[in-house]
Parts: structure tokens; sequence; C-alpha cells
DNA sequence: TCAAAAGTGTTGTGTGTACACCCATGG
DNA sequence: CCATGGGTGTACACACAACACTTTTGA
């Protein structure tokens, strides 16, 4: 059987240096029922075959980190999801494949609650779990469970610092939602009332859209949108699209800071 | 020529998988003469010969992430050096080596100023510079001057909310010495007065020796050690030493934090 | 005795928290 | 008119910035 064709990076390179085969993890988090949900797939195939998995694969020859993290999103969610995207980390590369030495770049989506049109291609099903359902060591594949358990862990400081949480709201929405996102992801109650002050004072935060809900019970609640468009998948000049591999660049900082309450 | 003896990783791999050389670079900071400095190497070999560059070199077959993280600095340096290690971020793998597609792994090292032995393998020599002589885009080969400005901001963002100021000095510190490592850091001038205060009261940063230091001028300060001896090159069970190739497990968090002044 | 550096006391200002209270809608 | 949720006013506690002041050494 001739070997298959596959185009070799680093001709160049020193000998003795490893050539490494990359993959590509996301940990896609989103808020559904006032809860923090992850995206994961049923693996279909050796290794850990029946197992949840982060939705992933491997980087393919003349491809950069981001773009692979879009394309294995669309091909195991069956759709280009929106939300804001950024690098979690490099795990690896040794011990933690069974095939041998993986090199894997995890990325990090916080993305509106988005529907999953159910065609990956190889997996059996990607769907949204609760994260508190598959947070303990050992409920996922490969080294995931850990992987997940730092995206959780970035997700809730980013909140904090940034004005990342509306990432998880769609295009319009009320205080109300963005402070069930903040108690969902961070596991808290936060009173409605001075959530409500803080929010609407703290510059780059929100725009007012000048609509209301309506239809509702209660009075009705103001309408707002973001005021920064997070460099995303969907965003023109976004990470993805300007091929920019690198980790986060910070995005606008919240001053004064949305502190989560300490014990 | 019959081809050098090159370990591939990843037989079992998909085909059409990239198999990719690795890089790991390393932004060392220290703080000398009240200034944060850089660890920079001259390049002695295309390409960017001549250029200054951080210290690094490609991932060898078998080995990790931190493991070659610290191999490339005890050879450029001269020895193995002492401090914190974290990983930074994953840059690449396009569009940075003219050689070709490589990626590169970051990482960070805050350590006191430790000694260079001028005995570099494949660099022309390893030196200090002040940061602010390299910030400028274009001071550095590669992309190398982004990954030295990506690893100051995590340094500064670090140290309002980790007890990491500490590694950048020795087993037993003033508190005007850890004082200066935040001036110098954040490039900002602190109240002496009320730093000491917020220093010797925050919890989980210092601990008392019982020790002063004397010959100075002036009364004798209290000398402190670290409250966490922070996971790094020279710690056992650190980072290093177990394999953990993943990115900033989040060592003991300040609170409450030692916030840099807003403008 | 003076200069220098370390460390403490005190006070004004601001920010977070808790909660009383008012507003606007649907049933 | 009442329930429901949205939003404002206000008092208290606490934390930080500013700076006067004391302590302890070397010259």
């Amino acid at each position: 059987m001739p070997p298959p064709s596959r185009p070799v990076a680093g001709a160049e390179v020193p000998p003795g240096a490893a050539l490494l085969p990359v993959t590509v993890d996301v940990v896609a988090l989103t808020v559904r029922d006032d809860a923090l949900h992850v995206l994961l797939v049923e693996r279909g195939v050796e290794p850990f075959r029946g197992a949840l998995a982060l939705p992933g694969g491997f980087v393919l020859p003349g491809e950069g980190l981001a773009a692979a993290a879009t394309r294995e999103l669309a091909e195991e969610a069956g759709i280009a999801p929106p939300g804001y995207l950024e690098q979690l980390g490099t795990y690896g590369p040794l011990g933690r494949d069974p095939r041998g030495p993986v090199l894997s770049v995890a990325y990090l989506l916080l993305a509106p609650d988005f529907g999953l049109v159910r065609a990956g291609s190889d997996a059996a099903g990607a769907a949204w779990h609760p994260v508190a359902d598959v947070l303990d060591p050992g409920a996922l594949g490969f080294d995931h469970g850990r992987i997940l358990a730092d995206g959780v862990e970035r997700a809730r400081s980013k909140l904090e610092y940034s004005p990342l949480a509306t990432a998880f709201c769609g295009p319009e929405f009320t205080v109300a939602e963005l402070r069930r996102v903040y108690e969902a992801v961070w596991g808290v109650r936060l009173d409605p009332r001075n959530f409500s002050r803080k929010a609407t004072g703290t510059p780059g935060l929100l725009v007012e859209t000048g609509r209301f809900t309506s239809g509702g019970a209660g009075r009705p609640a103001a309408l707002y949108r973001a005021a920064v468009r997070a460099p995303g998948i969907q965003g023109v000049g976004g990470s993805a699209a300007t091929g920019d591999d690198g980790p986060a660049s910070v995005p606008v900082v919240l001053d004064p800071p949305l502190l989560r309450p300490r014990s």
C-alpha cells in the first residue's frame, strides 16, 4: 500500500525536530434554562468510541488554528455557530492520546443558545449538556475533562473583567437576561436591583436601543445591545477571518469590573 | 545522503492531518535596576540572523512542552533558571516563519535576576534587555514582538490577582523590594506606606521570617518569604517535572487583589 | 543631631450591599 | 386591584488614597 499523499510541512526544519499531529478542541459554552451548558459529541470512532468528548479534530495542512476550530464546529454542530472565540491553551503532546503523541490546542467559544443540526460527519451527534453533569473527571474521553474545567474557569473570570457576558445573549437582550447569564456561569444569585444599576452604569457594556419588551408579566424591560462587537466567528475582521492564531487578544476591559461574590 | 533519523509521531493518525514542527519560545522576565527586563538572544543562524529574538527552539521527539521550554532556557542561558513558568499561548502555524508552517507554544517565566553563563549553543549570546527598549514592533525577529507584548501584559495582570510578584524576588525579601517589583512591572509609583500595609495584610502573600535587614540606611526592614512556593522550574512536583503540559493552572488567588492604579 | 528608610494612625471619599420603596404592565 | 417583574433611593460597612506622625538605624 503506497503511503497516502500527506503534505508534510517544515521541510527546512532542522533534523531531530519532532513533527507532531495537532488537534483543535473546542469548549463551546452557552446558557440555556438558566444553566451553563457545553457542546459535546459522542465519539463514533476509536479511541474512546461511545464516550462523550469535546468537538474537535485534526488541523489540516495549510490551515490556521482558529480556522480549524470553526471548521470542526461547523462540521460537528451542523451550522457555523455565532459567538466569541478565544484560545484557551495547549495540551500535550505526551500521555493524552493512546494513539501516540498529539498536541491539542483548545479553544473557548461563548455563544448564544444556537440550534444544532444533527449531521455530524465523524461524530454520532452533537448536543448540549449541562456542565454540572459532566464536570467530574472521567466523564469525558481523552483529557477533555480537564480542558472543560479550564474553559469553565476561564469563562467565569472573563465575565468579571470583560463585557463578554453579552456573547451569551442574542442581538438584543434585557438586563435580567444578562443577569441570568452571570448567575448561570458563576452559580450564584445576584440582587436584580443592584445588578441593574451596575450593568447600566458600567461604561463599555451596554448600549440602549430605545426599545422595550412587551407581552411578559410585569413592567416592560429596556432592551440593550452589546457595546462591543466581540471578535468571533461571524464578526468581519475577527480572529478566524484574519487568521490571527494567537491567544486571547485582550478585548475591552470592564472598568469598574463586575466582581463575583467571594466566599 | 540518507534521510536523518527523525522519529515521526502519530503513525496511527488519520491521513490528511498535518504534521507540524513545534517550537517553544520563552518570555523570561525579571526586575533589575528597578526596571522590567526580558531575556533575549542574538540569533546566530537564519532566518533573522543577527536579530534579537526570544530564547526557544524546536520540541524534540518524546519531549513535553514544559520540558522543552526548560531545556531551551538552560541551553541558551547557560544555567537552569529558577522562577515561575506558565504557558502563555500558541501562535501560528501560518505566516510566522519564512521556512514554512511552524507552530509555536510560548511560555512565560517570572524569575529573580539570575546570572547568565554566556555559552549558548545555537545563539550568539543571551542577555537581559530592558523591556522598554524592545517593546516596539519590529525590534525582534519572527512574531516575537507580539509574543513579548502578550507576556508583559500577562505578567501585569497576574500581579494583581496572584501572589506571583514574589517569583521575581529571592528567597527572602523586604516589602520595599516587593514594591519595586510592582512598580517596575506596572510602570507606576506606589505609596510605600499604603503598599506595606496592603502587602502584609493580604493573606497568602507573605510569611514573616522574624529576621531583619541590616547595614543599609534607615530603619531595618522585616524580611519575608513567599507564602506560596510557585510551581516552576526548580519546584519539586512543578509543571516541568510532572510533564503537566497544559495552560496556566491557576495558582493561589490573592483576595483582596492588589489592583494597579487605573488611569 | 540629622538624614533616610520603615512602619502606624487617621481621615475623607468612594464603592458595594442590603433593602425599602415606586413604576408599569397583564390578568 | 393584585401579582409580577423592572427600576430608583438610601443608609450602612468597608476599602482605599492621602498624608501627618513615630520608630529605628547609620553617618
